[in-house]
DNA sequence: TCAAACTTGCAACAATGTTGCAAATGTCGT
DNA sequence: ACGACATTTGCAACATTGTTGCAAGTTTGA
């Protein structure tokens, strides 16, 4: 991954090409995995907490990221689709998380039910379904 | 609800009737909604919030509630239908969540889609599905 | 009624979320 | 290449939640 693609796909998005935006991107880049700002920060000691949280949160804004749901209270963050964007995230696949491992991914193989644009009066916005169980390799 | 329907649903889980667990428990019973440690917090100002924190993890491993799961990164609890024990979380059904007021709770005459017991590898355990949007109130 | 087992309150610490502010850096027009 | 302006970063600080250990208080069953 060349310094040059991050710095375009940040410029794309409307987002200043600064050192630790680009090593951010790289790593979403780089895995299929969703991270976490943990998974972030240990590899990047030298940057400061406060602003990998900052630099996620505007990475969502922007539509380059959406963050995945699991049962544990971590925040993950994984990729668009090329279809999002600031204002309307197609995030709508499922996330798989496992339990042993922790590790979140995508799983664009598999659609959602049709969900109705209202609940019991309620507006549906969009829905998350998430699959919990033993990934490939904590179930040997 | 009196003391005497709480204290006989913790003996039927297997736990001791304490102040506490009925007190917890009676709020379940007496909503719809999935609720957080903050919300019992505040109505039981006396109580320690470890001793609340442990409880709903103990009514959780009994099998007396599940935690639901939303894009927020606070944990909910709400009741089990009656077919849950403490090794067979039945909780398949889907959670509405309102980004506006935050209330959570469950939708139960929605099917989740079926999934299959193994998606690349993984072994498929159990499935939440998070629908969010404005509840009927926040969408007035 | 008693002992054993379990529950509670308290202290303590880690991780994460969140904001404000000043210093450093990026961008764009010239 | 330069400078002005807007944005980003690092740091301090504080709130909330998760989590554990331990001693004191409570529940339960014989």
């Amino acid at each position: 991954m060349s310094n040059r693609d991050t710095a375009e796909i940040l410029k794309s998005y409307g987002l200043r090409k600064t050192d630790i935006r680009q090593s951010v991107l790289r790593m979403f880049l780089e895995t299929e995995k969703a991270l976490s700002q943990q998974d972030i920060d240990e590899k990047m000691p030298d940057a400061d907490r406060v602003t990998l949280y900052r630099t996620l949160r505007t990475f969502e804004e922007k539509g380059l990221v959406h963050h995945a749901v699991d049962s544990t209270n971590t925040t993950k963050y994984a990729l668009c689709h090329a279809d999002c964007d600031a204002h309307n995230h197609k995030d709508e696949h499922a996330h798989f998380h496992c339990r042993e491992c922790g590790i979140t991914y995508c799983v664009d193989d598999m659609h959602l039910p049709a969900i109705p644009a209202r609940i019991n009066g309620a507006y549906v916005e969009h829905v998350h379904l998430v699959v919990e169980g033993l990934c490939e390799k904590c179930s040997k």
